[in-house]
DNA sequence: GTTAGCACTCTAATGACGAGAGTGCTAAAC
DNA sequence: GTTTAGCACTCTCGTCATTAGAGTGCTAAC
């Protein structure tokens, strides 16, 4: 629907408006905000009209109006001009990232607070995720004689580390065996590969060996298992208290602490635009429907991998988070294909 | 101060049924659930006098009573009697610490899971120091002709990694050179001797090597500063949103977020009992005075590493949850000193 | 030392009321 | 045909008075 340049102009200030203040605009309000040269009654008659059309709606009568989720859309789609992210925020998420350290993990983690801070917003996001990843690296750190720290590497660059115990001592024939099976069967294959009927038949071809070594390959197992796994961060979910207007907040931060439903949710909509914006009920899980989330992908090595969503009430101010998200997505994609890069 | 026989059974009585129902407690209420042969009066005037005392004290006037500080205290060191854990809370806990895997932040992050599931408070932990622990091994694991994957294992169990990228071309002789330097002049070191200084005098001391090696340096450095820092953990903190009469939620969870506070806070009392409990005021920092804090330290190997602490209002269930506490500090000492010993 | 009885105090819930904000509609003006 | 002034209307919110109920402290009797 394409609504009147004067009804644009009105509806963007009731957006803006309420956004800034998070009181409903009246007529007269409305008249001082923006400068137009007609009385509180043409404003007055303009939002009955919105109101009408569903863009626009009324908490009660004697209050003012608040965008539905409808006029939230028709401006984030249309209406918004998105500001240009100011010169010290772009150096302060460079500063930040920069002495992050280098696993995805670590970057995200500081990603995720930087933009918390910056946004007053929750901030989730999944780690890089590769369907072709491969396993590149097996190490086995012995720690005593019956103790030892596996670590795994993938292609990737997700690395995942256990400690497992043995029954038998850990000696130098164990080893050697252990990394023989490993660079035969596993280095090069896919995680998903890596299935418990592999493990258990490798373990039975060892004959004598088999008890002695199948700790080791349980433990390869999980690691597998743990270096495809997505997972979830969570960054600023205290910030969710500060909006008073939220209603359960609980129920909102168990759902982001539970992490399954979003991961599946980013993971879905990797294919589409770039960046996402879901407002209110647009949300498919219940828990988000009083929220806004928005969400952008990031790539490692020109592929999409995982994702960045900022979490709030609907009502934020999506002109300026949307860049800010933009812009972070892309300084993280960077630093870690630079990270992967050969 | 030693109260009388009686007015101790009303006390306990008062407390318990307040940390029940979150009430303020009459006399007549208070009849009927302790059975004392007495009538409402004797009570009130036994009341009376507990107020007078500064056991209880009441919200307004036609409003039960309710404890006071003093009162929760006097209850918690002499009136209440510790259940012993039911058995499925034994095995719930065993069972779910003892898939965590052997990392100790790993354990931890499990311990706090499981009792913040089952205590219905915010769980914080600190992951294991030890002022002795050295370097027990570094590894440098290549991922491509620039970068590699630092790894650094201490003698007590903590393991940190980060990626690192060299200038020059990471050959075989640069990594002889950095592995020479490590086992020279690292391992078998405290993290806190890999001063800056150091690292400094070792880079200049090594000529025209010095500019390729560098950036390996600064990582082992940054390594062995995470390997040595205390971690706080934190779980279950949106259990606090539940209860009602929390005051402002968002105070507390940044402070829990920030944790350096907490965390020296278990640093200083290592020393003392072995399970503390701090009610309301007698907590040191403002952000914690509406709070009860129990904490109890966990020994890996006979010597206090770490704590485990439970937050909660200042109405929460002592007698059952300090049992919880103390079980599971124990049990994570236990795994900890498992995987750790030789 | 204990108890019955009673006056007293305070909260929480209820309803009445007026001020204020904002609207929608109508009729006149442009 | 659009815009505007004016006004009646509606609804919220705060205040105030009233009432019911809970719980107390005190006194006098046991």
């Amino acid at each position: 629907m394409q609504l009147s340049e004067r009804k644009e102009k009105i509806l963007a200030a009731i957006v803006e408006w309420y956004i800034a203040t998070g009181e409903p605009v009246g007529s007269k309000t409305l008249l001082e905000y923006i400068h137009i040269p007609v009385s509180s009654a043409t404003i007055r008659n303009e939002m009955a009209e919105l109101s009408r059309l569903g863009f626009i709606e009324q908490p009660h009568t004697s209050a003012g109006r608040i965008p539905s989720q409808i006029g939230y859309r028709y401006y984030v789609d249309k209406l918004m001009n998105r500001y240009e992210l100011p010169i010290n925020e772009k150096r302060l998420i460079e500063a930040r990232l920069s002495d992050a350290g280098g696993e995805p993990q670590q970057i995200l983690e500081q990603a995720g607070q930087v933009l918390a801070e910056l946004t007053n917003c929750a901030v989730v996001s999944t780690t890089p995720t590769d369907e072709n990843a491969v396993i590149r690296r097996v190490e086995l750190v012995p720690l005593g004689t019956h103790t030892a720290m596996m670590v795994m590497l993938s292609s990737s660059g997700i690395l995942k580390s256990r400690v497992c115990r043995t029954d038998s001592e850990l000696n130098l024939e164990l080893i050697e065996t252990f990394y023989n099976i490993v660079s035969k069967h596993f280095i090069g294959k896919s995680a998903s590969e890596v299935s418990i009927a592999l493990i258990q038949t490798l373990a039975l071809s060892l004959g004598s060996k088999s008890l002695a070594i199948s700790p080791l390959l349980v433990a390869l197992s999980d690691l597998a298992q743990l270096t495809e796994q997505t997972q979830l961060l969570l960054e600023g979910q205290s910030n969710l208290l500060n909006y008073t207007d939220y209603p359960n907040a609980y129920e909102l931060m168990e759902f982001l602490r539970r992490g399954e439903p979003l991961t599946n949710l980013f993971a879905g909509h990797k294919a589409e635009n770039n960046t996402n914006v879901l407002i209110g009920k647009e949300n498919f899980y219940r828990e988000l429907q009083d929220s806004s989330l928005i969400y952008s992908h990031y790539a490692v090595g020109g592929k999409d991998s995982g994702a960045l969503g900022l979490i709030g009430p609907t009502r934020i101010d999506y002109a300026r988070l949307i860049p800010s998200l933009k812009y972070l997505t892309e300084i993280v994609g960077k630093i870690m294909s630079d990270t992967l890069e050969d």
